[in-house]
DNA sequence: GGAAAATTTGCGAATGACTTGCAAATTTGT
DNA sequence: ACAAATTTGCAAGTCATTCGCAAATTTTCC
């Protein structure tokens, strides 16, 4: 494992909220070429050690936010995220598990992943 | 109402599938320029008329997706993608109402808006 | 440990979805 | 039908993300 993958891997894991590769390109610490960070999230998306959505606001556009998934444990998290501080919380998984093999029962397809996330006002936002 | 709107909307209800901006601004029936396509489809979310989600496929890439939707009957519609052939299953509203509030209470946030999709193989590509 | 092979990095340029400024055309209000 | 308000088309711009390629790093194998 190279030293920038290392890198990545540990600012993914010790940041709290989901980041962007443009934030970790742009983190003085890190300083590699974006396209470094891109590749790199992407192997380690694949590897398994790291998990991404896609997320609109009106604020900052579209981008994909990536957090730390342990290698084995991977548990599959999703976020509320709000429109005011931009700040998400974990909501852990999903717990719909159940309901997925309802619908591949019902329509016969295989789920390989599933998207889902909530947006609007955090409690201290709406104070 | 504008010539140009109407015809969006009607080629939204009449589609079976979402629909890119994209797809919609090379149908040569409609033949509207793409910004046009864009600023309406925005309009149309805005009314209710119409419900988007971006969704990424390795083959299509990043694009918002737009389906109809009742003006009223405002049914909020979940979609299963499938990866090889690229079509959408309709599973209806999500039904998560219940969940939703539940955490809306225990965080204390207001939700305003919810993704929810699946992807993975449907059942003609799977034989 | 070191040289060759394989992979990764940085840089700059490209891509592609989506947006915008602006003048001309359409729609609306009266 | 006329003036005001909105929308359209066009062309150029924006922005996240990707790509080609030569140089640098990592891995492999002896």
């Amino acid at each position: 494992m190279t030293k920038a993958r290392k890198a990545i891997l540990e600012a993914l894991k010790a940041s709290v909220q989901p980041v962007t590769a443009m934030m970790l390109a742009k983190e003085p610490s890190l300083s590699y070429d974006q396209a470094t960070v891109y590749r790199n999230l992407h192997y380690l998306e694949e590897l398994g050690m790291a998990q991404s959505f896609i997320l609109h606001c009106s604020e900052h556009g579209t981008e994909r936010y990536y957090s730390y998934r342990g290698a084995d444990s991977g548990i599959h998290h999703h976020w509320f995220h709000c429109e005011k501080c931009h700040r998400f919380i974990d909501l852990g998984s999903c717990g719909y598990d159940e309901q997925m093999h309802a619908w591949e029962k019902k329509w016969d397809f295989t789920i390989t992943d599933h998207t889902f996330f909530l947006t609007g006002i955090c409690s201290a936002c709406k104070a």
